[in-house]
RNA sequence: AGGCGCGUAGCUCAGUUGGUUAGAGCGCCUGCUUGACAUGCAGGAGGUCGGCGGUUCAAGUCCGCCCGUGCCUACCA
């Protein structure tokens, strides 16, 4: 037990109860425990990252989670690591050698290559220390990295087993290349921008003959690619021309005219140049026709030797030349502004350009079929339910995945190539020669970064050895990730897990939400709206700014990270550490371990409705966490802690606790059951507070027991369950009704400016005798929150001009107000309530007056709706009697 | 072009299976140095739930159309 800081340092304390959970192996997950298992993979942010916010949010929202789980005495995994993030990583260290005025190729591959593992070591320690920061509970001796040894062997094992099933194959094909990256591209890895270009009508002239077709394109310079002109084959404008040539401009090719569906009669002139090498519906065109493919552009986005004149230009400057000389050659008909959607480099922003290379492709289709069928038997729920829809959509129209890059960072391609013989080999290791005999050359390039990432649910657990991590915890439990990456990265983890682990990677998908600034737009550098996590977590603390995720995390909702927000749930970490002070600094000198509460019997009421409250404070969060509702559970814990335990029950016990002795130990032990239990439902998410405060608390022996067995921890104690014995509904009805009468007297010492110095008195008149006896047994609480200096009772009081009358429930309050009422502004607020009053009154019984409504509507509304009414007819005769007796 | 969202108080958002005249935080107004907390306490103002129509005894909630807005997928040159 020790004294609690008069403000809360969340820098100083919470690295130290960080530091604490890993020492005493809180977060370690115990596979030989009995417990039952709950488990998820963390998604491996990139090994040379900063924490973004979009981390934070995915992080607090599972990290809820494991603790509360782990608080519920499951054995948690929650596995943790890096991914190599190929592209990203290669493209970040060639920026450092720019700056050095070096490149790559200048370097070599291998010096390359131990110049990213360097910058790996350093900067490995940033985001792993970051996640430390934000409070991650993950399990650090699991923790894995996509190219240790262990998951580079599951590529390499996964990748041979697709390729000898003949669902990894190697061939040429129109891919996305990006110039700049020198690469090939995924689909994904595309972003369409759309992008303001020009539409280009070119002449063709026929060959022998007079007369021409007009082509359409936004890219000219392909057209030195080009090897035939389409038309729809029901186009009467060009019947007659299927089957002549056309000569193509500069370079003098002739080219076919054919007839394909594919062409959009109404778009452009209805005719379209085909360049098989520089376009995918060109490419399909070609291959149904049997059109050649001439590519004229290279891997660095320049004209080649098939470009005539143009070789060796830039793709764009050849572009503008080729316009140019078109023009003047009489063979540019037009030229129109045109807004079009054009592929570019997510990772550097290049124009992507379609071109024909050689490339290592998954047949994504079996894999897709078979991941799609475990979602429609249920195997694996996505929460929302509607990203199904997302899921299914992609996984049905989904195209083969180029997974070669020419990089140098990654997993290198398991096929070695005889040059003796041509043979393609395929191992997991590699053959010392080829079966001719010739020597073998490793593929030089490396897997697109997601085939990896797509096993990690299970090559992180050990596969392809049968271990023990594998056997209890995958299929893991729970993902959550971020809307972004269902398609690189969830359906690939579903496809290739389902494949190898036999299994579905998750039973349950949670799709959070983007981040978002203030006013719901999307953060990026270049608007300046960027929030940096850390230096929130610097300003406000970890544990107000998980807070305020979880509280912002609606299902569906983009989340706006309002400042408002932030400062309030920063208060009220403000407000939880104050409570507790106060609560420390009541307790007895002595006090060592944490007094047993009596039997609820023998409880008063304030005590009673505490605990009772308590208990459904912890159904309510209970039922909040299994939907996934983080928002619910951070709005209920809010509204709790300050409005009901802070606002109430602390004020009520504070004279208690100042009484004799019996009544301070009752308060004691209420008071100390119903915080500990409150910081125990706020510890998964607001982990160093609560735990710092915990840790001061008297506590039970063994409460909160670390692996260790020495240790103990908030993290590993029981999270709190209903208690049916402190169920109490008239306590909560009883409480109700004390509230109603002191806020009643506050609000008319607010109306009438009382100062809480002067101490007015209250006289209850006509009141029931339960209520009566309730207001008389708990007199002192109201007149202690009330400020009244007495509270009497009569069945009739004597009207009087300076005396303010309010009615509550079936009964009044008199508060003589000598010197202090206006009679005016009194009869002014009284002829409001009632009008007030009498319009909820007429709904009502306009409502009941209609038959359609008694005879329809359940009776249970029918007979609420009456009893309501009458009720209010008790007010509203009473407000009008007031009323008459001012005069009014 | 398809798919998925969103539109509720000045701002950021809740509102469970339709059921009294809709809630929270921040902001705003009034009054308070009430020994846990001015990062606080007490009280208060503020919304015809984007629009129109429909279903229903009853619609913020269900259905249709429209308007506004955002995101994702896509090979229209």
């Amino acid at each position: 037990m020790s004294e609690l800081t008069k403000v809360f340092e969340h820098a100083k304390i919470d690295p130290k109860w960080y530091a604490y959970w890993e020492r005493v192996g809180a977060f370690r997950a115990d596979p030989s425990s009995g417990r039952p298992p709950f488990s998820m993979v963390l998604p491996p942010p990139n090994v040379t990252g900063w924490l973004h916010i979009g981390h934070a949010l995915n992080q607090t929202l599972p990290d809820v989670v494991a603790r509360w789980k782990r608080m519920q005495g499951c054995d948690v995994l929650w596995l943790p690591g890096t991914d190599h993030a190929g592209i990203a990583t290669q493209n970040v260290v060639e920026k450092q050698l720019a700056e050095e005025g070096r490149t790559r190729h200048e370097l070599g591959r291998e010096a390359f290559e131990a110049r990213v593992w360097k910058w790996v070591e350093e900067s490995h320690g940033t985001i792993t220390s970051q996640m430390r920061k934000l409070g991650s509970s993950v399990d650090w001796s699991r923790e894995r990295f996509t190219l240790d040894a262990s998951l580079s062997r599951a590529v390499r094992r996964v990748f041979v087993s697709l390729h000898d099933e003949g669902l990894i194959y190697r061939g040429t094909y129109l891919v996305s290349w990006c110039p700049r990256c020198r690469t090939a591209l995924s689909d994904l890895e595309v972003d369409h921008r759309d992008t303001a270009g020009k539409l280009y009508q070119l002449r063709y002239p026929l060959h022998g003959g007079e007369g021409a077709v007009v082509v359409a394109t936004t890219r000219p310079e392909t057209m030195l690619g080009d090897t035939g002109v389409a038309v729809h084959p029901d186009d009467d404008r060009y019947r007659e021309l299927v089957g002549r040539r056309v000569v193509l401009p500069v370079i003098g090719r002739e080219l076919p005219v054919i007839a394909d569906a594919f062409v959009d009669p109404a778009f452009g002139t209805g005719a379209v140049k085909v360049t098989p090498a520089h376009d995918p519906n060109d490419f399909e065109i070609g291959q149904r026709h049997g059109l050649p493919q001439v590519s004229v552009i290279d891997e660095d986005g320049r004209m080649t030797g098939e470009a005539g004149p143009y070789a060796g230009r830039d793709r764009f400057a050849a572009r503008a030349d080729l316009v140019a000389e078109l023009d003047a050659a009489g063979l540019l008909v037009g030229v129109a502004d045109h807004v079009h959607a054009v592929g570019h480099c997510q990772r550097c922003g290049t124009v992507v350009e379609p071109l024909l290379s050689t490339q290592w492709f998954v047949r994504i289709e079996p894999l897709a079929e078979r991941a799609l069928e475990v979602v429609h038997r249920g195997r694996t729920t996505f929460v929302p339910e509607n990203w199904t829809r997302t899921y299914e959509e992609w996984m049905t129209n989904i195209h083969d995945w180029c997974i070669s890059r020419q990089l140098w960072w990654g997993h290198r391609i398991p096929a070695w190539y005889c040059d003796a013989c041509d043979a393609v080999l395929v191992a997991e290791e590699a053959p010392a020669a080829c079966t001719c005999g010739g020597a073998v050359r490793q593929d030089k390039d490396v897997l697109d970064t997601w085939f990896s990432s797509g096993l990690w649910p299970f090559s992180t657990m050990g596969w392809p050895d049968a271990t023990d991590d594998l056997a209890r915890y995958y299929p893991t439990s729970l993902l959550i990730t971020a809307h972004d990456i269902i398609f690189f990265w969830v359906a690939r983890m579903m496809m290739l897990g389902v494949k190898f682990a036999g299994n579905v990677p998750f039973e349950t998908v949670y799709i959070t939400s983007l981040v978002r600034d203030a006013h719901g737009q999307k953060m990026s550098k270049s608007k300046g709206n960027v929030v940096d996590p850390l230096e929130l977590i610097g300003e406000i603390g970890a544990d107000a700014f998980r807070f305020t995720l979880a509280a912002l995390a609606s299902p569906g909702m983009d989340i706006s990270l309002s400042e408002g927000r932030l400062r309030g749930y920063r208060q009220f970490v403000n407000k939880i550490w104050n409570a507790s002070r106060f609560v420390l600094m009541n307790l007895p000198p002595a006090l060592q371990t944490r007094p047993d509460v009596p039997p609820a019997g023998d409880l008063d009421l304030i005590h009673r409705w505490i605990l009772h409250r308590t208990g459904e404070l912890s159904g309510e969060l209970q039922a909040a966490l299994e939907g996934f509702r983080f928002d619910v559970a951070a709005d209920r814990l809010y509204h709790f802690f300050w409005h009901e335990y802070a606002d109430w029950y602390i004020e009520l016990v504070k004279p208690r606790l100042q009484g004799d002795a019996a009544e301070r130990d009752t308060a004691v032990a209420v008071l100390l059951e119903a915080h500990d239990r409150i910081l125990r439902m706020l510890h998964p998410f607001m982990p160093f507070v609560t735990e710092e405060i915990w840790q001061a608390l008297p506590q039970r022996p063994g409460d909160g027991r670390a692996p260790n067995g020495t240790d103990c921890t908030v993290s590993l104690a029981q999270f709190p369950a209903p208690v049916a014995a402190w169920r109490d509904e008239p306590a909560v009805s009883a409480m109700t009704l004390l509230q109603e009468v002191v806020t009643t007297v506050r609000t008319v010492r607010s109306e009438w400016g009382v100062p809480p110095s002067r101490p007015v008195t209250a006289l209850v008149e006509g009141a029931p005798a339960e209520v009566r006896e309730l207001l008389g047994a708990q007199g002192g609480h109201v007149r202690h929150l009330a400020g009244l200096s007495s509270l009497e009772f009569a069945d009739t009081v004597a009207r009087s001009p300076d005396t303010v009358r309010r009615v509550v429930r079936d009964f009044q309050l008199h508060i003589p107000l000598a010197g202090i009422v206006d009679r005016k502004q009194e009869t002014d607020r009284v002829r409001r309530s009632l009008a007030k009053l009498s319009g909820q009154r007429k709904g009502l019984q306009a409502r009941l007056a209609k038959p359609a409504f008694v005879e329809r509507a359940d009776p249970e509304v029918v007979r609420d709706a009456r009893e309501q009414e009458q009720v209010l007819a008790q007010r509203q005769a009473k407000l009008e009697q007031i009323l008459q007796e001012l005069g009014g």
